[in-house]
DNA sequence: GCCGTTTTCGGCCCGACTGTTTTCAGTCG
């Protein structure tokens, strides 16, 4: 299970804070850095690979290798039990807060002997941090700042459902201004990651001065952190930082990849650009002998510079893509216009839709679509579900719709998967609708086990197309269940079963780690909104960022075929 | 500690901002 990745990869990170507070060569702290994010990003699981397998993968030598194992096998790392034992505890605590790192955090102990938050704060109070080389009235007033934000508990990562519409309306108050030519936000919203620690918002503009001002001056902006010619960084609505840079506009698409990250990704692809006697920083590409600057606007014509294709922004992660690229392997990830119709959705037949059926379809034709499935929950879900009388009604009023719209109406349902696996209705009833979702509804706190061989065994029946919200998780909110991702690939890909990625913004689900899952595993996948609401449907752009995470093309994904190709999907699991 | 179509040793991405400093260290992304 990629638990096993998880779990040794948080051993490693730990390790590199310990050793950053030990003072170690900021060189070995960076390769054990590297060697804890290639872990948590390998795509099989470590405890199936031996000492030469592991050291085989990128950013992870012998010497790595070799604590793996030992970790796998004695539960343990001898160096890292060291560490813990020579780093005083409370110095992990100290550099939690902002601005406050690991020299300073050293400093404190060992002058003062300040082990906690708490003993920080004691200090300030009384003063004694005064004379402490380095440390002024000002470090002083922020840290003291800094230590409120934390007991504010704002720190943490928000939902991005919850960051995207602050950062488009960011946005949107700085494309007003006459002098700016472009904006946009960027960062890990960008590549739409399920969960957002700041918003960056880059802008072009011949007078970057005006536009931090504007920033600046907001009244959606509570605190200002940071306030410099080029850079600009407040915190805004709900807690959330907010990071503005403002470059020239011909430096736009070197400092949109800059700005859009990920960290990892541009330090691969600024260290290909050295080997080519080239440096790139967010003012553009630059031969290093010369000087000069090379002509390239835009994101693409950079990484053209580069020898490397375009790659999107979910896929700039540091997981492989770069050495894909280069090798002319970059998979070409599905896109938002490949999408041809949305295969889970509701209407207010079902208790919590919010539309009518003709709303939503009207929505769905708007968005140019060729098919979209009505799944109202089925008649097992108290309160919101339809009793197969008001199935037969739908059925007319589909009918009578399909007459005026051009966009074919699948006739659907989310069925519930009961305690043993089991769905609604009879098999001769669900043998006439077109497309069934079924879902995990009640039961929700049932172990791991249990819900994968729940839904293994909803798999198996013919009248299943797809698994809806496989894991449950609501982000920020539910936690997942624990299924056996492997059981379940293997059930999709033996009966024919599809898997959803659930475009709703709080869901995600499955994730993109488990899409990149999938579709090694060769399995294949839908994107659908879950829609309740007509602004629902515009979700569907999630659900593309999130395959492009995990990796999937058109091919991988139903609802990227026409019409009668979803049909051969669906014939295929009825025989 | 990791890695190599210039290297198996000697490098390792690049820059902004702040505060405390007469030229830079620490932190952050």
């Amino acid at each position: 299970m990629a638990w096993t990745n998880e779990d040794v990869a948080r051993q490693f990170a730990e390790i590199v804070t310990l050793l950053k507070l030990s003072g170690a060569d900021q060189f070995r702290v960076r390769a054990y850095e590297r060697a804890a994010g290639a872990i948590g990003a390998a795509p099989t699981d470590l405890a199936t690979l031996d000492e030469a397998g592991i050291a085989a993968l990128r950013g992870i030598g012998a010497s790595t290798a070799r604590k793996v194992s030992e970790y796998l096998t004695t539960g343990k790392i001898a160096m890292l039990e060291d560490l813990r034992g020579a780093v005083p505890a409370g110095l992990v605590e100290l550099i939690r807060v902002p601005g406050l790192g690991p020299k300073t955090a050293r400093l404190l102990y060992d002058s003062l002997g300040i082990n906690s938050v708490e003993a920080l704060r004691e200090a300030i109070e009384t003063e004694r941090l005064r004379g402490l080389p380095g440390l002024g009235v000002k470090t002083e007033a922020n840290l003291r700042d800094a230590i409120a934000r934390v007991g504010a508990k704002d720190t943490g990562r928000v939902p991005m459902a919850d960051a995207v519409a602050v950062a488009e309306e960011l946005c949107r108050r700085l494309r007003e201004l006459p002098v700016v030519e472009d904006v946009t936000y960027a960062g890990s919203l960008r590549r739409m990651r399920e969960t957002i620690g700041d918003i960056d918002i880059l802008a072009a503009s011949t007078a970057p001065a005006h536009v931090h001002d504007a920033l600046r001056s907001s009244e959606l902006v509570t605190d200002v952190l940071a306030a410099g010619d080029k850079k600009t960084s407040v915190i805004v609505r709900r807690g959330i930082q907010a990071d503005l840079r403002v470059v020239a506009p011909e430096a736009y698409g070197a400092a949109l990849i800059y700005f859009t990250g990920s960290k990892d990704h541009n330090v691969r692809i600024r260290e290909r650009a050295v080997r080519s006697g080239l440096t790139l920083n967010e003012y553009g590409l630059f031969d290093k002998e010369t000087e000069r600057r090379l002509e390239c606007r835009t994101e693409a014509e950079v990484y053209e510079q580069l020898g490397l294709p375009f790659i999107p922004p979910p896929m700039r992660e540091d997981t492989g893509e770069v050495q894909a690229a280069v090798a002319g392997n970059l998979p070409a990830v599905v896109h938002l216009e490949d999408i041809r119709g949305d295969l889970h959705g509701h209407s207010d037949w079902s208790g919590d839709g919010k539309a009518t059926l003709e709303e939503m379809v009207a929505a769905a034709a708007g968005l140019g679509y060729e098919y979209w499935a009505v799944t109202d929950h089925a008649e097992g879900l108290p309160m919101n579900g339809l009793s197969r009388q008001q199935m037969l009604q739908r059925r007319t009023a589909i009918e009578m719709l399909q007459e005026r719209y051009d966009i074919r109406i699948l006739e659907g349902a989310e069925l519930n998967i009961g305690p043993e696996g089991d769905v609604d209705y009879d098999p001769q009833f669900l043998a006439t609708l077109d497309f069934c979702v079924a879902s995990i509804h009640t039961l929700m706190t049932r172990a791991g086990a249990v819900q994968t061989r729940r839904i293994i065994t909803a798999m198996e029946n013919p009248a299943v197309h797809a698994i809806g919200h496989l894991t449950g998780r609501k982000i920020g909110g539910r936690p997942p269940y624990d299924v056996d991702l492997d059981a379940i690939l293997d059930a999709a890909k033996r009966t024919g079963t599809a898997l959803e990625v659930n475009a709703s913004p709080h869901r995600l689900d499955i994730s993109s780690d488990m899409v990149r899952r999938a579709v090694e595993a060769g399995v294949t996948l839908t994107i659908s909104c879950d829609g309740h609401s007509v602004g629902d449907l515009r979700s569907m752009r999630y659900g593309v960022g999130t395959a492009q995470r995990g990796w999937a093309t058109s091919q991988d994904v139903l609802n990227c075929r026409p019409l009668d190709g979803l049909f051969d999907f669906v014939a295929a699991k009825r025989t």
